[in-house]
DNA sequence: GCCAACCTTTACGTTAACGGCAACGTGAGG
DNA sequence: CCTCACGTTGCCGTTAACGTAAAGGTTGGC
């Protein structure tokens, strides 16, 4: 959180690249996500050069974030942004306002908005667990199948395992047989 | 589960407009899946036409469920489905080996595969749950302002009150006059 | 046997999300 | 002042994931 005092304007503006480099994109997409919007200017230097805010770095990564991690489309994004544009706005309105009453109501859409954006993540959450519950069960299936081997024949002429693992997770790499 | 060749070969075999529909997919969709290899031909009818059983369906379920909710590509879905086949392969392997070891190699081989897609998953999870965590924050954030308003005056008249939210959110971005 | 509805392959069009030039401006150091 | 790495705005290219239209073959009811 930083609230941007005035009097220490200690803010280290960041060129494109610098930008692209702490956070892993490139330029071009940064240029990108502007052009769509879901970047505003900043800054720009005497010659146009874009800077950006500690904000903006912020901004970018919860970008990346729903890009990377919650496989969001940039759209989507837009409008997950959008609500919190909306928030922002809604902060200046609160400080303009006098009305106790109007600020409830301010605050309450915003955490509508929020609550929203929490909801949409969350039902994604819940369909990956449902998979991941899947792929387990699959998983005990076969953990089954292989306890049943283990109590099963032994090979007499198959000596050479040592056979005394159970489900163990590493070590299989020999990719020989060919 | 079924085995795709047994008695009772009550297997009302679909057209691919029939699928589409009951999954809300376009024909096309599912022909271009079937082109990148995400699914085999199932069978064909006399005159060449695509007919679809209920794995292929579920198959079908599958897939839109790693694209629609997981936000997978298709080529990631592809990986995960070419673990799954090569787990039907070793099915069939395991059946038709009379090692007991290979069938270990098997198993454990398998187990491997399904424990990567869980990992896969899970990590989507975990990232997912930060996001959440991080709007509830903000929510948190947001409802104790709330609350603090509530406690605050009612009197329209107390300009005390707004002396106490002095938390300045953002710098006015300075991109000068328009 | 005929026709409409459905299917086939082939192939070009489209949108999203960038990559990668070209042609030119910028800015800090020697 | 010059240099040179970095930046800017076009603008065209590319890949993924389909849409869409053309030119036919197939099915099933009448």
């Amino acid at each position: 959180m930083k609230t941007t005092t005035e009097g220490a304007a200690e803010e280290r503006l960041l060129r494109i690249n610098e930008v692209a480099e702490e956070l892993g994109l490139t330029t071009r997409t940064i240029r990108y996500y502007e052009e769509l919007g879901l970047l505003r200017p900043a800054a720009r230097s005497e010659g146009s050069y874009r800077l950006f805010d500690a904000d903006d770095l912020e901004r970018l990564r919860f970008i990346k974030g729903l890009r990377d991690d919650a496989g969001f489309s940039l759209n989507e994004i837009g409008q997950l942004l959008e609500d919190e544009v909306a928030r922002a706005r809604n902060r200046e309105r609160f400080r303009e306002t006098d009305s106790v009453e109007e600020r409830r109501v301010i605050l309450a859409d915003a955490v509508k908005r929020i609550e929203r954006q929490i909801l949409t993540l969350r039902r994604k959450i819940e369909r990956l667990e449902t998979m991941v519950d899947e792929a387990d069960e699959r998983r005990a299936h076969l953990l089954a199948h292989a306890a049943e081997l283990e109590g099963e024949t032994i090979d007499p002429h198959d000596r050479s395992a040592s056979a005394r693992f159970r489900s163990e997770p590493a070590r299989v790499s020999s990719r020989g047989a060919r």
